[in-house]
DNA sequence: CTTGACCCTCACGCCGCGGGAGGCCGGAGG
DNA sequence: CCTCCGGCCTCCCGCGGCGTGAGGGTCAAG
């Protein structure tokens, strides 16, 4: 009869039988004692911690508000105050608890957005792409790039920028090329020879274009100038806007390309 | 021309340059160069951390990623290992942003139940009070008992419960109450006097049903005995099971109480 | 008397910095 | 030249709410 291993002796219960009880853990218990919040009745002689009816009463109480988010100060006010306004903490609790859900919220649509970027390489429908990149554009590119280039850290950093793109910043970029490509027209119109200092900094201004997509070094540059000449769509791209101009640009680039130091034979896209 | 405070002088921008420029404070400059995440190009002679481009671009997507809610860890992870699986690791950002939003969408809901509960004491409509707490309960009464008790323990320890109290719940109370008030009538017709051990259990009973309720003392029972007698409407509730239960319950209290040791004509609330 | 399940008291770790103390550095003004 | 002010540096504690040991006493049963 005595003997029962959790019998409520008058005298309370042990940091365990409280613990497996309320399902709260001993350390929480221990940690409550330490500031304060909720003291064991008594001790005894051992120094166990015992816990009696009224104790139990008040860590259901602490139990419940914890359970809505209070922070244990909040709690300690609302239990010993009786002038506290426990509405309107509860209320303010509410408060937070909404901002931090629309702030959660926007989180996510962050990385949806992220996500798609990544994934898709563009957040823009295909009506979208063709309106804005041009009928020439496919739609299948950012995915051909992702299989070649998706462990690169230039393509996470492309759709880094892409993820924080709209529309309207995508338009700018299509008009920048559509400029460029007709200066590149009207450069070989003119006679400019890959090398020279018109020819340079046209090859500069295409890799600005391009860096504002995701960063171009030279190098890459050189690799990019030789896809446009091997690259049958590429080619046919710029060949469509004046004949041999894919060519002329590989030229070009090469040129600039060795006036830094750069041999255009052996640069490698890294 | 030289002197210019924040030229990008090839050297690299200083942790308050970077920090205006970025919207990052200095301190989390500091940390991130500690833990290794964002190392300073390089440093001048005396110490001054200098961050270069490359560094800001670094930064940039750590600001990206950080603004996306990921850890510190997991930015090194996507920013530094090129097999990393960036979506994948997006994805799992999101379902745990999706995880705490619904764990606070709970937390809103039982706030709400809670604050309802401090303020209107009952978590039921006028319909469900009626149906089940019967049609002589006043629906007022919640609302006068916060006037009075509101800034009591006692009225919150109610509240807390009954924020945790569905209709069932109020169904089972309405119907101990209900055995109880026929109890009292049986015991009345038997002859039971005040006093008597039967009397005792009874008004021990009725204390233990309200203290599902809020928890009674026999001090405060006392109080609510003479309540139920001087109080018109408690009065007529009780006479009408039978004529003079209300004394007669008065009576057993008073005598329960002096058998406790406790002088029912001095008993306080408190 | 031993065993095993409890209990105790330190004390560090976490996550991402904030904030302050105490001191060096660099450019401008006198 | 010195002085002043603002910016930079390196520690180092603090937060919130415990988790997770380490190292050692206690208690009832076999």
């Amino acid at each position: 009869m005595r003997s029962m291993p959790d019998a409520t002796d008058a005298e309370g219960l042990t940091v365990g039988q409280v613990s497996s009880r309320l399902g709260v853990t001993v350390r929480a218990l221990h940690h409550w004692d330490e500031i304060g919040l909720l003291r064991p009745s008594l001790r005894t002689a051992a120094g166990y911690r015992l816990y009696t009816a009224g104790a139990v009463e008040r860590l259901h109480r602490i139990v419940v508000y914890r359970e809505l988010g209070l922070g244990l100060d909040g709690i300690r006010t609302v239990l010993g105050d009786p002038t506290a306004d426990v509405p309107g903490a509860l209320r303010a609790q509410r408060a937070q608890v909404a901002q931090r859900i629309e702030r959660l919220q926007q989180l996510s649509v962050g990385l949806d957005r992220m996500i798609a970027a990544h994934e898709r390489g563009l957040l823009l429908t295909v009506e979208q792409q063709a309106a804005i990149l041009g009928p020439r554009w496919d739609p299948d590119w950012p995915a051909q790039a992702r299989q070649r280039y998706g462990d690169t850290t230039q393509w996470r950093q492309y759709a880094e920028r892409s993820a924080s793109r709209g529309p309207e910043e995508w338009q700018a970029v299509a008009d920048a090329v559509a400029d460029l490509d007709r200066a590149l027209g009207d450069a070989m119109d003119a006679g400019v020879t890959p090398g020279s200092p018109e020819a340079n900094e046209l090859v500069e201004r295409h890799r600005e274009v391009f860096t504002s997509y995701f960063p171009l070094t030279r190098r890459m540059q050189v690799c990019l100038g030789r896809m446009y000449e091997a690259d049958p769509a590429f080619a046919a791209h710029y060949d469509g806007i004046r004949a041999g101009l894919a060519t002329w640009f590989r030229r070009s680039v090469d040129a600039s390309a060795r006036a830094h130091d750069i041999d255009p034979d052996t640069a490698t896209w890294q």
